[in-house]
DNA sequence: GTAGGGTTAG
């Protein structure tokens, strides 16, 4: 009854329909009426039987935009959300022959503030109107969505719905030649091909674009060259990506040889090899790590007489920062200004990088400012590279404020932003703060993959979280995203962790007996796991069970024996074990040779470590920082401390970065040589690079001074550090009151413990007899009897050995009343502190 | 359609 609808005058149609009559004079007679008014005009409307046929009708003679005018969007948004498809798809093509635009808008109006869903007919109808009018833009996106929606293998039903629904309409063929666009685009190359098929029987023209977008897909295989000879065949015309897509492509099909000979067979073309030709050459080389020959290409352009683009200096600039030459980057970067190129926001964002690869966040910092006196703003890959920066450097707050920052921008994050962000929350113990994030994710929309995951059951395991893990492991399988291994392994390691062996075995069992998985590392964390509670032949139980199985060991699990060997001190099987690993094909890792290096280093076979190195060194296999701090310790234990100095040095030399430990080894033997200026120059030389002097730094420098220098400079040393708010742990305080008991200033040990009291640290009866065993052995009574009130008050009961201590000095006997009146808590008066000092 | 980002393990 509807057809042609599209024929019918407005007022003529109204007034076909009795009951929208009053309405129809409303609209047309008096625009000014009342909102009112009009509601009820509405509501009547609606109220009729079977209304929808009406409405839709109204909408169609009318013209959309005149009667929503009138009824406004709340009004009309009731009106049309009785619509049904069919309905609708007459609508949009009875507005498409009255205007394009309205057709689109109607179209618009109800998808995005409806969220009605379109039949493929009213998009086709507008994707005509579109192409018709040119406008490519919105053509290309309408159609992107419904190829999107429709998925891979949908081809051959949307090409069927073109050719027996809008054979004859206008811009047919600009239709198909998008839509084999849009399936190509969307990497449903299949698709696209069979779009070509088609049109190639209804004898429609393919563009340019479209065979360039399809050859770009199909760069890897062979049926890049079918499409060429298509498109030579057909005589659509090449450009200068064509050609430059073909030698990417025969870049990685054939090899490097034949795109440069492609490239430069100029009688191919009547122009000759273009800029985009050699960029594309160049950033293949620069891929591949040959940055030099880049270069050489970069001046054969010059020597053609071609004018190099901004592309051609960024794909340059990003090689040098890859290859670490940041200043040459820079220098390359003032060249390209000097020609007239212009630096763009790739650039900066290129530099950025450049200094983010070698840790410099505040050069990359520079470089944004640059950008921004050049008027020129970060974009989301600025931010990307910002955020992963700082987090790479471990200023995860630096991080998560460029993060808010980028969405009170407008940018939207990535999966893989919130994952790096997730990674680097977990690796410094911020689990908590991981959990917010994935909801923050989920709130906006993004949703979670296996590596973001994975990533946070990783970080709650690790905390001994299991419990929590497993509710991720069920969300994650809800959503049907099926944990691999990495998931696997961290559970194992998350009940390893929480120190339940029996729990991690029974997992560990019902996995590998299962046959899910034969994954090595899973035994690899077992026997870790037994190792470390010290229990190797479990351990090498397992590593039997590996054998008899058939599985293959990695080098890591032969590390783990011999680490669990040299524990034993069975260093004999250990070196065995290094062995073995080449009889099963492997090589031996810096971890292994570092395990026994340090092993035979805490036996005092300094020798031996040292033969360990050299074997090492002679096998290839490259010591790391960690090698170098054993070795440090060695010659530490040696007294050697200016050649482990020198060794520090050398570390730097050969880019290796010392860490705490290195600097702690190092700090702890000029300590104990009483060079206290050393030991804080090096101190300050950890400042220096960026590594923060851990508690045990301070620990090591307190006790230095405190055994082998001046008691009164550790005491100001931790005055200075809790003035700066510099993180201490419990042994900086119980050094120093132990040093004060024995050197006699028991005053200054009570005013010490108080101290440490009052910091919240929790006080153990190891701490209240290393004080009450010190004084006693100096037979300072009093103050003995002192503390031992203070730790019954505390509700700590002695063990054996401090009551011995006690007795020994017949603290005990006297003080019988004492022990009956724990809940007395000793206070110093002014007095007693005299009497201290006055016995001190 | 030649340039820039980027996550998980023992």
């Amino acid at each position: 009854m509807l057809h042609h609808i599209h024929k019918w005058k407005p007022l003529h149609f109204l007034q076909k329909f009795q009951i929208l009559a009053p309405l129809s004079s409303l609209i047309f007679t008096k625009p000014s009426a009342s909102a009112a008014k009009l509601e009820d005009e509405l509501a009547a409307a609606a109220a009729i039987p079977n209304p929808r046929n009406t409405v839709s009708e109204v909408i169609t003679g009318l013209g959309i935009f005149g009667l929503r005018k009138f009824l406004g969007n709340c009004y009309f948004r009731t009106m049309v959300s009785k619509l049904n498809q069919p309905e609708v798809d007459l609508i949009i093509e009875s507005l498409s022959l009255e205007s394009s635009d309205s057709a689109f808008g109607f179209f618009k109006f109800l998808r995005n503030e409806c969220g009605f869903r379109h039949s493929r007919i009213s998009e086709f109808i507008v994707v005509h109107v579109l192409a018709t009018n040119r406008q490519f833009q919105e053509l290309r996106s309408v159609v992107k969505q419904m190829v999107d929606e429709e998925g891979p293998g949908s081809a051959p039903s949307l090409c069927e719905l073109l050719l027996y629904r809008f054979r004859d309409w206008d811009s047919s063929s600009v239709v198909w030649d998008m839509l084999a666009f849009a399936y190509s685009r969307s990497e449903m190359v299949h698709d696209a091909l069979s779009v070509l098929a088609k049109m190639k029987d209804l004898n429609l023209k393919v563009s340019t674009s479209t065979y360039n977008c399809l050859l770009h897909n199909l760069r890897h295989t062979d049926i890049m060259w079918n499409v060429y000879n298509e498109i030579k065949d057909s005589g659509t015309p090449e450009s200068d990506y064509t050609t430059s897509i073909l030698i990417d492509g025969l870049c990685q099909q054939s090899s490097v040889q034949d795109a440069v000979s492609f490239l430069m067979d100029a009688e191919r073309t009547e122009t000759g090899p273009s800029v985009v030709s050699f960029n594309t050459i160049m950033s293949r080389f620069c891929k591949l790590g040959f940055v030099d020959v880049a270069k050489s290409f970069f001046c054969v352009i010059l020597k053609y007489g071609l004018v190099p683009d901004s592309y051609s200096y960024n794909i340059l600039i990003h090689g040098l920062c890859v290859a670490g030459s940041l200043e040459e980057a820079l220098e390359f970067t003032k060249d390209m200004e000097r020609h007239g190129v212009q630096p763009d926001t790739v650039t900066y964002n290129i530099l950025c990088k450049g200094f983010h690869l070698l840790g410099l966040m505040s050069g990359a910092r520079k470089v944004i400012q640059k950008m921004l006196v050049k008027g020129l703003n970060p974009d989301h890959v600025t931010y990307t590279i910002m955020i992963c920066g700082h987090c790479h450097v471990g200023n995860i707050d630096e991080a998560l404020k460029l993060q808010k920052e980028m969405i009170s921008r407008g940018f939207q994050l990535s999966v893989i932003v919130y994952s790096v962000l997730l990674s680097s929350m977990c690796k410094s113990g911020r689990v908590e703060g991981a959990l917010r994030l994935l909801y923050e994710m989920e709130a906006v929309g993004l949703e979670p993959d296996l590596i973001t995951y994975s990533i946070l059951i990783h970080g709650l395991c690790k905390q001994g979280d299991v419990q929590r893990a497993s509710e991720i492991y069920r969300e994650m399988y809800m959503k049907r995203i099926i944990p691999n291994y990495f998931a696997h392994r961290a559970i194992l390691l998350g009940l390893r962790e929480k120190g339940d062996i029996y729990e991690a075995r029974k997992y560990f069992d019902h996995l590998t007996t299962r046959a899910v998985t034969e994954d090595m590392v899973l035994y690899n964390i077992m026997m870790d796991g037994y190792v470390k509670l010290g229990n190797v032949a479990e351990a090498i139980q397992l590593y039997k069970q590996i054998i008899e199985k058939g599985l293959n060991p990695s080098t890591v699990t032969f590390n783990t024996l011999i680490h669990g060997f040299c524990k034993t001190g069975k260093l004999v099987e250990a070196r065995r074990m290094l062995d073995t690993i080449e009889l099963h094909g492997l090589l031996p890792s810096p971890v292994t040779y570092t395990t026994l290096m340090n092993a035979n280093c805490e036996q005092g076979n300094i020798n031996g470590m040292f033969e360990l190195l050299q074997e090492m060194e002679a096998k290839d296999v490259e010591p790391t920082h960690v090698s170098y701090t054993v070795v440090i310790k060695g010659l530490c234990r040696q007294g050697k401390r200016w050649d482990a100095v020198h060794l520090v040095e050398e570390m730097y030399a050969k880019g290796l970065s010392p860490d705490q430990i290195t600097y702690n080894t190092i700090i702890k033997c000029f300590c104990k040589a009483q060079d206290f200026e050393k030991a804080f120059q090096l101190h300050n030389e950890m400042l220096m690079h960026n590594l923060a002097p851990t508690p045990v730094t301070y620990n090591l420098l307190i006790n230095g001074l405190c055994v082998y220098g001046d008691l009164e400079d550790a005491d100001r040393l931790l005055v200075s550090l809790n003035d700066s708010n510099i993180n201490l742990t419990k042994v900086a305080y119980t050094t120093l009151i132990k040093a004060h008991c024995a050197k006699g200033d028991v005053y200054r040990a009570v005013a010490l413990f108080h101290q440490m009291v009052e910091k919240g640290f929790e006080i153990s009866i190891r701490d209240y007899s290393a004080v009450i065993n010190r004084l006693c052995k100096r037979c300072w009574i009093t103050e003995a009897k002192y503390f031992f009130c203070m730790m019954l008050s505390d509700g700590i009961s002695p063990d054996q050995e401090l009551c011995e201590s006690l007795r020994s000095k017949d603290v005990l006997g006297e003080d019988r009343v004492v022990l009956s009146h724990r809940s007395i808590k000793p206070k110093v008066n002014s007095s007693q502190e005299k009497a201290y000092r006055a016995e001190s």
